[in-house]
RNA sequence: GGGCUUGUAGAUCAGCGGUAGAUCGCCGCCUUCGCAAGGCGGAGGCCACGGGUUCGAAUCCCGUCAAGUCCA
């Protein structure tokens, strides 16, 4: 917790604040109104704005976005572009859901310069968290913009700090027309992503307009005296401080214009346009349906919404306005979807816009979770035009030009989205159909673990299930906390982090600068627990999906092998074969295995090429998912919504092999991160982002990314590249298999062989091996049917000459006999034929197979196939069983048949 | 990254240690002036692939490939 001290700004005291402490909720605030005795954050405040607008005159999200940066721009703030909604250079969260979140971790930390400072930025965020609220409480969105100037002090340079923040905050609230004796602001700890700090939030009108955060605390483990604890953690003072605002820009147009619902306010048209496709009567100029929504917003203001609150909040509702529960809910509920559809398509135009793939894993499940979602809706609304084109409407409503241009891409994304989505509710409510059928002919209601397994194994959603279950005429046990008891199959134990230490010390990295230089000489500074670190290397350690070199140290004539090389803060360390031998301060030789470098560096370059021509053949949409290189291989993982066809990677194979051809210089160099950014823009990392404030970008062709992997010089060196072939290892992800310089001669001279040794065994040349194999496999189809037939005519043949030889015992007609070589499908046919005529039928082959079958006479006796056939199989030592009238088994103790027939003989005539 | 589920006839699925089935679709015949419907008959299966266990595997176990789905 924070201190007074921590919030009594000059800014406030010149002003005239005061701070009080809320009567409702105990928190302390600045206010100018001395009359003021609540906080003005709901529930304490309610919404006084819907209807008499904060600010002077109404603002569209363009001119306020405008307005505000501009205003920023006016003092002394350079303007940034936003970050994409897809947080590619973040490993801890899929989507941006701050503007500060562009700028962690290496700015916050310190580690890199911020792009500018102090900086404006209006960043479109991502946040499906209250999901379920969306559309319903008047306020929530999955996306907004959030508007903020950020400023990064550091102890040795302070642009500035709390004062002139809230003092600017308040400017532009004043200069857009507040009452300043509205405004409150409210003093609250934010504690976040590893950091914190004191924050205020500024409420006007019962709504959180911003809030404004000194973020100056890092979290520590453990906890030390001076530590300052919030939320369960022990914060200290960090040497940078940075000013981390948010001003929620849907809010700001919402509060200029005082609309029932926040929807209104940002996106009337489309509101409007889909309830018109829906059939829905939206008229905001109606004082008494307007008054609905507007109600409705300042109640939800009020609370959390969750599935309890919701009906207590209608019956609320409906009793403030004097209307009766149904009729509210006939009223609200349509709009609530269309809101959520508004809202949920412009979700999905910046994901898609940004380049997200669908998919089941990652951020591409998060997009899939709103389609879906958006689908739902759209049917329940009887909306049946297509989802993409109500995000077509989205995007042309925003200013992004390039997502006008890859709306093809998205919309066939989309469309197949869709029909994916039809097909899995399809194939659901055919198996929901079939169990509950099940357990209405029993009477039964289904049972919750049915609805959950329904649900988390194949993704029909309870309600839909219900639906179809009800149809024919089972019943369902729904239990309000549904989706906590998924959610409660999954809990599992978090993994622990793995703590590097960090070793002192730096090692020359000799391989950008000469890397095919093959001896070097250097130093040992130190050894760690066997591994050598040495001042200067020209071994490259294992690093973005590049192994290790391998090589070795030289002393004296001794030679030590160099098996693994790992990079650790700025060491590197060198790993032996067999440790010791060599001690700090020794000179030695090093050598690096060249052949492995020149095979790593090739396949590196190469998967370069093969992502830039994945790119030209595939589209724009994909990125690297990840890589990894070996001597004799690589792999490429790479975004792509369907699976990439045989012609496509030919023509990928193609395209790489002609920048091989073209015999092209690769550039590399060091560069400044901001600036390499400012050129090349987010496509840089493909690899994941380099820690650093230089980052290395390397350039093949079209293709430039920070890359600190070792290449070769000219793209001609690669000699040649072979596609091996494309797996999915997720939906949404492909990866293609390569090889590359000797490798891919290899791959080609291997699959030859394959091929030659397939022709080899038909005896045709190469070139026939398909029409062959055809043919091959054609007629061994048709032979076995052939076989198939022969083998009833042989049964039904001998049946004459195996009748012939029957015995009689106990009034029953027995036959028991040996059938050569035949197979026990031969056997199964002629006992069933004995069978037929009544016969009690025992079988033998000489391969070991017995078959024993029982007439209508036998069964009625009582004499069962089963029991002979385990008398005689006992026999031969193996065993057996199977129906009453037909059984089978066998024993490897072949030349013991002719017992096992006696002991079947035995066992039938005891069964008799 | 973790969990769960599924690969059987052209389609949808049943069978879950003992001779591979149903429904629809397809072909032929009967009936009809013709069509639909109906009746009779028929074709169509490396039971995804590879290994293991077993006298015997579509069925059990392991692996591979393909697909679906939930969670972080």
């Amino acid at each position: 917790m924070f201190s007074e001290d921590e919030y009594r700004l000059d800014f406030f005291v010149d002003e005239g604040f005061l701070r009080k402490k809320c009567e409702k909720c105990g928190k302390f605030f600045w206010t100018r109104d001395i009359a003021r005795k609540t906080c003005g954050d709901p529930p304490c405040d309610p919404y006084t704005f819907i209807g008499s607008p904060i600010f002077k005159r109404e603002h569209s999200l363009e001119e306020m976005r405008e307005h505000y940066l501009s205003f920023f721009e006016g003092r002394g703030h350079t303007r940034i572009k936003r970050y994409p909604v897809v947080a590619r250079w973040r490993d801890d969260i899929y989507l941006t859901i701050a503007s500060i979140a562009d700028f962690q971790p290496f700015v916050t930390s310190g580690q890199v310069p911020p792009p500018a400072n102090p900086l404006t930025i209006s960043q479109p965020c991502i946040r499906l968290d209250d999901l379920d609220s969306v559309g319903r409480s008047g306020r929530h969105l999955t996306t907004f913009e959030m508007m903020a100037h950020h400023v990064f002090n550091t102890r040795e340079k302070e642009h500035y700090w709390k004062d002139r923040t809230v003092q600017l905050c308040d400017e532009l609230l004043v200069g857009l027309g507040m009452d300043p004796l509205a405004v409150t602001y409210k003093e609250n700890p934010w504690a976040g992503g590893g950091n914190a700090g004191p924050s205020v939030e500024v409420m006007i009108g019962g709504l959180e307009l911003a809030t404004l955060v000194f973020m100056d605390l890092k979290v520590v483990s453990g906890g030390r005296i001076g530590d300052i604890k919030i939320k369960d953690e022990f914060y200290k003072k960090m040497d940078n401080y940075i000013v981390d605002t948010g001003y929620g820009l849907e809010r700001f147009v919402w509060a200029s214009k005082g609309s029932p619902t926040i929807y209104d306010a940002i996106f009337p048209d489309l509101v409007r346009k889909v309830a018109d496709l829906a059939g829905v009567e939206h008229n905001l100029r109606d004082p008494e349906y307007a008054e609905i929504f507007a109600q409705n917003a300042r109640l939800a203001g009020m609370v959390d919404l969750d599935e309890y609150s919701m009906k207590d909040l209608r019956a609320k509702i409906a009793g403030s306005i004097g209307i009766s529960p149904e009729k509210l809910e006939k009223t609200i509920e349509p709009m609530e979807r269309i809101y959520a559809v508004v809202d949920h398509t412009r979700c999905l135009a910046y994901m898609l816009g940004d380049g997200i793939i669908p998919s089941n894993v990652k951020a591409g499940y998060l997009a899939r979770l709103v389609i879906r979602r958006t689908l739902r809706l759209m049917k329940e609304l009887g909306l049946s035009l297509p989802l993409a084109e109500l995000v077509e409407m989205q995007i042309a409503r925003l200013d992004y030009q390039d997502w006008r241009e890859r709306f093809v891409t998205i919309k066939e994304i989309l469309d197949q989205e869709e029909q994916k989505y039809a097909e899995t509710l399809e194939k659901g409510k055919r198996m929901v159909k079939k169990m509950a059928e099940g357990y209405a002919r029993k009477k039964q209601p289904i049972p919750l673990l049915e609805m959950i397994s329904l649900y988390d194994t194949h993704g029909i959603p309870p309600e839909i299930a219900r639906e179809s279950a009800e149809a024919v005429g089972a019943r369902v046990e729904l239990p309000d906390n549904f989706y906590s008891l998924v959610a409660k199959k999954h809990i599992r134990a978090e993994k622990e982090d793995v703590i590097k230490l960090t070793i002192p010390g730096k090692t020359e990295l000799m391989f950008y600068e000469h890397p095919f230089e093959e001896v070097f000489e250097a130093r040992v500074l130190d050894v760690v627990e066997g591994s050598i670190i040495l001042d200067r290397t020209l071994l490259y350690p294992e690093g973005g999906g590049q192994p290790a070199d391998h090589g070795t140290l030289e002393k004296a004539g001794t030679v030590f092998r160099v098996v693994d090389v790992q990079k650790s803060g700025d060491v590197v360390l060198h790993k032996l074969e067999k440790p010791g031998g060599l001690e700090k301060g020794d000179r030695v030789t090093g050598r690096v295995d060249m052949h492995r470098r020149l095979a790593h560096a090739r396949h590196h370059t190469a998967t370069h090429l093969v992502h830039d021509s994945a790119k030209r053949v595939l589209g724009k949409h994909i990125w690297q998912a990840g890589a990894q290189k070996s001597e004799d291989r690589a792999r490429l993982d790479i975004s792509h919504y369907k699976r990439i066809t045989d012609l496509e990677l030919k023509a990928i194979e193609m395209e790489a092999n002609r920048r091989v051809m073209e015999v092209a210089p690769i550039e590399t160099q060091f560069l400044p991160r901001t600036e390499a950014e400012k050129l090349f823009g987010f496509e840089l990392y493909q690899g994941g982002v380099p820690p650093g404030t230089q980052i290395r970008v390397v350039k093949v062709g079209s293709d430039i990314e920070a890359c600190a992997g070792t290449h070769v010089t000219n793209t001609g060196m690669i000699g040649s590249i072979k596609i091996l072939r494309a797996e999915r290892i997720q939906d949404g992800v492909e990866r293609i298999e390569f090889a590359a310089g000797e490798a891919a001669v290899r791959a080609s001279q291997e699959r030859d062989d394959l091929l030659s040794g397939a022709a080899d065994v038909l005896r045709v040349p190469n070139e026939q091996l398909p029409r062959t194999a055809t043919r091959f496999f054609e007629e061994w189809k048709s032979q076995q049917k052939e076989i198939e037939r022969l083998k009833e005519d042989l049964a039904e043949a001998r049946l004459k000459t195996m009748t012939a030889d029957a015995e009689t015992i106990n009034g029953l007609k027995i036959v028991v006999q040996k059938m050569g070589s035949a197979d026990i499908e031969a056997l199964l046919k002629a006992a069933a034929l004995l069978a037929e005529q009544d016969y009690v039928a025992l079988l033998g082959s000489e391969t070991g197979s017995l078959v024993a079958a029982v007439g209508r006479s036998g069964l009625d006796k009582g004499v069962k196939a089963g029991s002979i056939i385990k008398a005689a199989a006992k026999a031969l030592g193996g065993g057996g069983g199977g129906k009453p009238d037909l059984a089978q088994g066998g024993g490897p103790n072949v030349e013991k048949l002719d017992e096992a027939l006696q002991a079947g003989r035995e066992a039938m005539r005891a069964g008799a």
